[in-house]
DNA sequence: GCCGTTTTCGGCCCGACTGTTTTCAGTCG
């Protein structure tokens, strides 16, 4: 099992003990146990193996003793006996918005129901009405929400998606079936929502190839195979395709499979019946059309094509190009580590600025500071830096935006920090308007610098709230306000569309990780391709900016 | 069930909104 899986089954006890309406604080014990383990940056197998289970933070002798029976036997005992106790398809139910395990529970009890298609049939029904509590809305959210579930099962993040398709490619060419591996598709794009997995293998021997694809760990089900694919199945119910091309022609299949099929369309009205041509490299090939390289981000057939004939296409940011992270927590509010260990994670990803960014007081369940651990933070970081060379830590805020527009904190306080973002936590649902409007009293306020995470989208589980975009980038672009690409890969908010508008209009753009521990920091390369997806260039970037420049622009504002 | 500059028991983030009520339980962040 793996990391993932371990938090998983974790996390599902936590959920069938909430059911049964056991003790809450046993529950929050396999929670944090569970969130802990996720955040791991060793592989639990290997702590296991040195007999290192009980230092794990919120692992205790009960939950070690259950977790290396996971590690040894795939379960353990305690897990199986409670889910006898509790269907299986309860804990899916609790994926629905507004649906928790109070509502499951009365819903299995007096219904009798316990899975999904026969929760939405009830809904239909006009049955669940009846059950003290509930009501029409309740039948309704559920109906939403089988909608909202089935969309997302269709698609994955990014996130999901691409660490486990580089793993399979280098699963591939240790394997040494294959000669040349590259993922291909809509993960080679970028997107931020895929549907599966697509990787293109060079090979001489197919059924090698064949050979290892049945031996990788992760894989669930093979669905067909042919000499030249495989489909199928790999853990996370991801779908998957391995495509299987002599050597001679792996860079022309990686570009024809790699898309969108809206850019190859019109690269193919370019290029005529004359398409197989000189492929020593993708570079060639778009040369040989005399257009600039086109970047596989780009590849979306709006308007990258006539930009590249014409020489024009952006020199898109890099990764190796973002210099300080402007979006971070530590254990001050609710992130995992010490400002310390971010600072060293920081250092370690070759940036030379931080900013550490604790949620305000409003928001009490993520730790959010007061003014006076606000300022006591302050010190901290300013003696932190007394011992810095060439880094820098910045004080900074995540204030919260409250249903009026204001601010969680009040200028004088504001004004002692290096920068200041100003974020929606709470009243998601008010109307498109008033929900604008919050956000513009917040571009206007001089004491903020970036908004974050603008539309407060979560992919695959919620969509952002009612906005007038036009009307809130012109205020961001009038008060030279800084929107953030929030990296996480749940979020991508602002989404590409969105980057690409306000580029065109000059609001500059930070691309932050929003990181609640040090592995967290590494989420940045997702913000990265996003921005690439909406043709930012590091001039757009202020995180890719020199600190003094940053700095210059936030207090020129 | 975990944890200890409150240390082996007694604590353990909580406030706001939603949908159902007509005073509040459940959900969410």
């Amino acid at each position: 099992m793996t990391n993932r899986d371990v938090a998983r089954m974790l996390d599902r006890i936590a959920d069938m003990l909430q059911i049964k309406d056991e003790n809450p604080f046993k529950i929050r014990a396999y929670r944090k146990a569970a969130d802990s383990i996720y955040h791991l940056d060793e592989d639990l197998a290997y702590i296991h193996k040195n007999g290192r289970i009980g230092d794990i933070p919120a692992i205790g002798k009960a939950l070690q003793s259950k977790i290396e029976e996971m590690l040894e036997k795939g379960s353990c005992e305690y897990y199986e006996r409670l889910a006898h106790e509790v269907p299986e398809g309860l804990l899916d139910m609790l994926a629905l918005p507004g649906i928790g395990h109070k509502t499951v529970k009365l819903i299995y009890n007096e219904l009798g129901i316990d899975n999904l298609p026969d929760l939405l049939k009830a809904a239909r029904e006009k049955r669940i009405r009846v059950l003290p509590g509930l009501g029409a809305k309740t039948e309704y959210n559920i109906k939403k929400g089988m909608e909202m579930l089935q969309e997302a099962s269709a698609k994955s993040t990014l996130g999901l998606a691409l660490p486990l398709a580089e793993e399979l490619c280098d699963y591939l060419l240790k394997s040494e079936a294959a000669e040349q591996v590259a993922i291909t598709g809509s993960i080679r794009r970028g997107k931020a929502l895929v549907s599966d997995i697509d990787i293109m293998v060079a090979s001489r021997s197919f059924e090698a190839v064949h050979r290892a694809v049945c031996g990788y760990r992760r894989l669930e089900e093979t669905e067909s195979q042919g000499i030249d694919h495989i489909k199928g199945r790999l853990a996370y119910n991801l779908s998957f395709e391995i495509i299987i091309v002599p050597p001679a022609e792996f860079l022309s299949q990686l570009f024809w499979s790699t898309g969108s099929k809206e850019h190859i369309e019109q690269i193919r009205k370019l290029k005529g019946e004359e398409r197989k041509g000189d492929f020593t490299s993708e570079e060639a090939f778009y040369a040989s059309m005399d257009m600039q390289y086109i970047p596989p981000e780009l590849r979306e057939n709006r308007g990258e094509i006539e930009a590249a004939l014409k020489g024009e296409l952006p020199n898109l940011i890099e990764l190796s190009d973002i210099k300080g992270d402007l979006h971070t927590h530590s254990r001050w509010s609710d992130g995992a580590h010490d400002i310390e260990d971010m600072v060293q994670a920081a250092k370690d990803s070759g940036y030379s600025y931080l900013a550490i960014t604790e949620h305000s007081r409003s928001l009490p369940i993520s730790g959010g500071l007061n003014e006076e651990r606000l300022h006591a933070q302050g010190k901290v970081i300013d003696a932190l830096n007394l011992n810095l060379d060439e880094f820098r830590v910045l004080k900074g805020s995540e204030v919260d935006i409250l249903k009026d527009g204001s601010l969680d904190f009040d200028d004088d306080i504001l004004e002692e920090l290096d920068i200041v973002i100003g974020s929606v936590h709470s009243n998601f649902k008010l109307e498109r308007d008033k929900q604008s409007e919050r956000i513009i009293q917040a571009i206007k306020n001089e004491k903020v610098d970036i908004i974050g995470h603008l539309s407060g989208r979560l992919l695959n589980r919620r969509p952002g709230y009612e906005l007038d975009r036009e009307r809130i980038l012109e205020a961001a672009a009038r008060n030279k306000k800084i929107l953030e690409i929030n990296a996480h890969p749940d979020r991508l908010d602002i989404d590409e569309e969105t980057a690409k508008i306000a580029k065109d209009m000059d609001i500059k753009v930070a691309i932050n990780s929003d990181a609640h521990s040090q592995q967290d920091l590494k989420l940045m390369k997702y913000g990265v391709i996003n921005a690439r997806r909406g043709w930012l260039e590091p001039a757009d970037v202020v995180n890719s900016w020199e600190l003094a420049d940053l700095l210059n622009y936030i207090q020129n504002k």
